[in-house]
RNA sequence: GGCCUCUUAGUAUAACGGUUAGUACAUCGGGUUUUCAUCCCGACAACGCGGGUUCGACUCCCGCAGAGGUCACCA
């Protein structure tokens, strides 16, 4: 078994192509003797972006997807980059002139452009065979190679979307060599592949309508027809179209900024479009390779939910904090943490994590979340006022119930379990309810939405702090 | 426009002729004797339309509609 992942370097990999990526690495990783190849694509010059080759490994790297083959690595079949491949793809493409396969085109795009008109008024569809040169000249690097084309009906299957077949009327002529001595996506990557032994080709679907070419192509030169596997698109929010940059699609990359971890991410997109059957929700990248199956690849296109993921992405932040540990994840959180953060040592934010985790859904939920634990809060006792448990009490009554909780405290020891027991103890000789009493509390220490348990929050943030933040909420509310 | 592909709740999907059409996210309600979250329970919600075939159709066939793809010296 041996796939490709074979991207062009014109930007950033987004989560609407990267799915060509993680099938046919699933599909290599299954058989034991497996590669998944990485070939970079770069013939066309005016598209080429620098620096996107390396934003196109980084991703990969980080969702795990680790080629066996390609740049960086090596392998028997480099380079890997097709700008580097010209020989050889002049090599093959003389084979097709030695036995008239191919032929030089001389003709010039405006005459070409007009051949497109002519077709259009005709009402019949475009096909410069039509018009094929009578005596092309000898082919020379400086014009354009063309496939002189076989026209007939093909039948052929493509693992997802099954037997399919197609008339002569969409058989071309098309473009072998560009005038630049470069050979076009339609040829390169058929030699590419061939020589490289790939035998799955998975790919958008948008190729699909050029596959009776390529099989032309494949009986030319005598080259075994691998399987294809045509892959349904990611929509985009709206409409039903492709999810695209243009839709705002953020790069794959960006996500990991967001605090997003790479097992969710390829959880997701492994599940968008694809199932095994079962009602599990979420797998590990060994589970995937276990189970994926292209027969069960979905045909139609899956809109992009990013609610869903984000609600995955919790799911494996607890399952990896559960599973192993505190200290093997807390790396992963670095560069996460308020600003607030960078003063205080890796032992403190990791019992910051500890009691927080569970209600993160990305890793950047720290940043809002956990800032109370760095620095003193401001104060707003209108959260405190308005809260709807507390606003039918008196500011004095808020202030005494504070104060008779500052003395408890004082006194109290100062792990989880005794916290807990002594704010117990508060609720009777108060005579308050928990809701009450504990949401004064809590309030008065973070001035947040929502916090951790009480008792954890106060064991996390301390003796001294408790007590200060306690007293000078009393203070703030005296002087309302 | 020609050719090709697709069509189950808001979203992602299960179902391979016979089910009260299942699950997850989202939404709404409740519980877990403090908020938020987790976790648990419950509710809402779908077979694009029209014909066939069949005792019986989401499932097979045909037509229609809608959505998308493709018709480059881009990939």
């Amino acid at each position: 078994m041996r796939t490709r992942f074979a991207p062009s370097p014109t930007g950033y990999i987004h989560i609407g192509n990267v799915r060509s990526a993680i099938y046919p690495y699933l599909l290599a990783k299954q058989s034991a003797d497996g590669k998944f190849i990485l070939r970079i694509e770069d013939t066309d010059r005016a598209r080429y972006v620098e620096g996107a080759t390396e934003l196109i490994e980084d991703t990969l790297e980080w969702l795990g997807l680790n080629w066996d083959e390609g740049p960086l690595v090596g392998g028997p079949h480099t380079p890997y980059f097709q700008s580097e491949r010209k020989p050889i793809y002049h090599l093959w493409a003389k084979k097709l002139i030695a036995a008239g396969r191919a032929y030089a085109d001389p003709t010039d795009a405006k005459t070409i452009d007009n051949y497109r008109k002519v077709c259009y008024n005709e009402k019949r569809p475009y096909l410069y065979r039509d018009f094929r040169p009578e005596n092309p000249p000898e082919w020379h690097e400086g014009i354009p190679l063309r496939f002189k084309s076989d026209p007939k009906p093909r039948k052929w299957h493509d693992e997802v979307m099954g037997d399919l077949e197609a008339g002569p009327e969409v058989q071309d002529d098309i473009i072998l060599i560009k005038a630049d001595g470069m050979p076009t996506y339609n040829f390169a990557h058929i030699v590419d592949d061939a020589e490289m032994d790939i035998n799955y080709i998975c790919r958008g679907v948008e190729y699909l309508s050029s596959v009776p070419n390529y099989l032309a192509l494949y009986e030319a030169l005598d080259l075994p027809v691998p399987k294809f596997v045509s892959l349904p698109h990611i929509l985009g929010p709206t409409g039903g179209k492709k999810l695209g940059k243009r839709d705002g699609a953020k790069s794959v990359t960006e996500y990991r900024d967001d605090g997003i971890l790479p097992e969710a991410m390829l959880n997701y997109l492994a599940c968008l479009g694809w199932n095994d059957g079962s009602e599990q929700e979420i797998y590990t990248k060994d589970e995937l390779i276990a189970r994926f199956s292209l027969d069960r690849i979905q045909t139609s296109g899956a809109r992009y939910d990013e609610t869903k993921l984000l609600w995955m992405n919790g799911q494996w932040i607890r399952r990896l904090v559960d599973q192993q540990g505190i200290d093997e994840f807390y790396p992963r959180t670095l560069g996460f943490w308020p600003d607030a953060a960078d003063n205080f040592d890796d032992a403190y934010k990791k019992r910051v994590l500890a009691i927080i985790y569970d209600r993160l859904k990305t890793l950047s939920d720290l940043r809002d979340m956990t800032t109370y634990f760095f620095r003193n809060p401001s104060i707003d006792t209108d959260m405190i006022v308005q809260n709807k448990f507390l606003k039918k009490f008196s500011i004095e009554e808020l202030s005494e119930l504070l104060q008779t909780s500052a003395e408890a405290l004082t006194d109290s020891a100062w792990d989880e379990d005794t916290l807990q027991a002594t704010l117990n103890q508060l609720l009777e000789t108060t005579g308050r309810k928990p809701a009450e009493l504990f949401s004064l509390i809590r309030l008065s220490l973070s001035f947040a939405p929502f916090s951790p348990a009480l008792n954890l929050t106060m064991s996390v943030l301390g003796r001294d702090l408790t007590l200060a933040r306690l007293h000078q909420t009393v203070t703030a509310l005296e002087n309302l």
